[in-house]
DNA sequence: GATGAGATAGACAGGTCTGTCTATTATGTG
DNA sequence: CACATAATAGACAGACCTGTCTATCTCATC
């Protein structure tokens, strides 16, 4: 996440390329100060480029918010299932390890809520692109603890997701406003109650109710 | 709970005082568009308003700011008090009763999410005294819903609250993203299990963990 | 060496934002 | 009636915002 910034003596010591530095800054400071408080002008700056070279890999501020959205969103999916599965390689848990996860995310010093709820938040009328991606965001997520879920042998694996959803986000947002890190345990108290309950008899991998698409990340 | 605000000298054709106008409009344009997107001068032409009666009113935008959210906090509360007073006359019912006041809500037109989590969310380093109404505002709900699992019986109503925090935030999360009200089924079927397996034995009005403070909205 | 692509600094236009100030008009009370 | 209070319209300052433009510089490749 860090983007190396040295002063540049001469400008071809700087490593990456005009167009991923001003990504990796827009990425920053859109996750910290929020997009609608972050100006043009200190993007530049802070990316040491000249805004003629901004504007000629974007062609306006929203395509710049457009692909921060977008890389955030597969940075953070790939993060996400990463770390599931890892906590998933343990016998006998279930789908409150995602309580264990979102704990990692929370533990981040700079953790600053869900950046697809905050945009959302900050910008009602966004222009559709922008409400695209973070729709398919979290469809994305939904469809991967659905999986997640028939995996575990959880019956109605959908409906369990769309209950683990409502969790999830309302775990993110206490947080983020309460910095209170005892909300995890809600979290896995709440997801520990969705799969007891929704547990299949039967271990077999069978597919109730399957969505028709699962992607990999 | 508001103090009283009687100074209205009864104008001709206008039969708000200044002040009530610039509260009224501000209100449903900060809650509509956001607090950062609504700029003082839209304020200003949609209440009917001198610009010097603002400034003689509010020193600033972020009093104004303050304003709403405390009002907003008042009135939120209030009615949602008395819509889950209303569901619990009704026999047998539990915590769920939340899901159905919720869903009242969600189903306003011009529902657009909590204007809390909002204006949370638009500002991150934002006034102490913002944050102050924010943290009260979600305080008061929780101390109010202990006090409901208290009512009904419910083991550790303190920490039964803190899960239905959670619910219920990404209860109001997941209806502003999607617009999908079947979110509320999710509501409800998470808060029935937190008030199934923490049902007390007795039905007496013993107090195991009551909250030291219960305002009565 | 010449050339062309891409980067750089920085001025600039036009808009919006908050907040101040002046000058005028209504209104209620002594 | 006189006067204080409060509201009105609207100009204005200064900051910040997005986006355009010019003019220069670097550098890889021909």
């Amino acid at each position: 996440m860090p983007a190396s910034k040295k002063k540049a003596p001469a400008k071809k010591s700087l490593p990456l390329s005009a167009r991923e530095r001003i990504v990796l800054t827009a990425s920053r400071l859109f996750y910290q100060d929020g997009v609608r408080a972050t100006g043009i002008d200190k993007i530049i700056a802070e990316s040491e480029v000249a805004k003629m070279s901004f504007y000629r890999h974007f062609p306006s501020k929203n395509d710049l918010v457009a692909e921060y959205l977008q890389r955030r969103h597969e940075s953070w999916m790939k993060w996400f299932v990463a770390a599931a599965e890892q906590q998933l390689a343990q016998p006998g848990v279930g789908l409150e390890v995602i309580a264990e996860v979102l704990r990692e995310w929370f533990e981040e010093p700079d953790f600053r809520g869900c950046a697809f709820i905050n945009t959302q938040a900050e910008t009602p009328a966004a222009e559709e692109r922008l409400n695209g991606v973070i729709r398919e965001h979290k469809a994305a997520l939904q469809t991967y603890i659905a999986e997640l879920a028939h995996r575990l042998a959880l019956e109605a694996p959908l409906q369990t997701a769309a209950h683990a959803m409502v969790v999830i986000e309302g775990s993110i947002v206490r947080v983020q406003m309460t910095g209170d890190l005892t909300v995890c345990d809600s979290c896995s108290h709440l997801l520990r109650k969705l799969g007891r309950t929704a547990r299949r008899s039967d271990t077999a991998s069978t597919d109730p109710d399957l969505p028709p698409y699962f992607p990999g990340f």
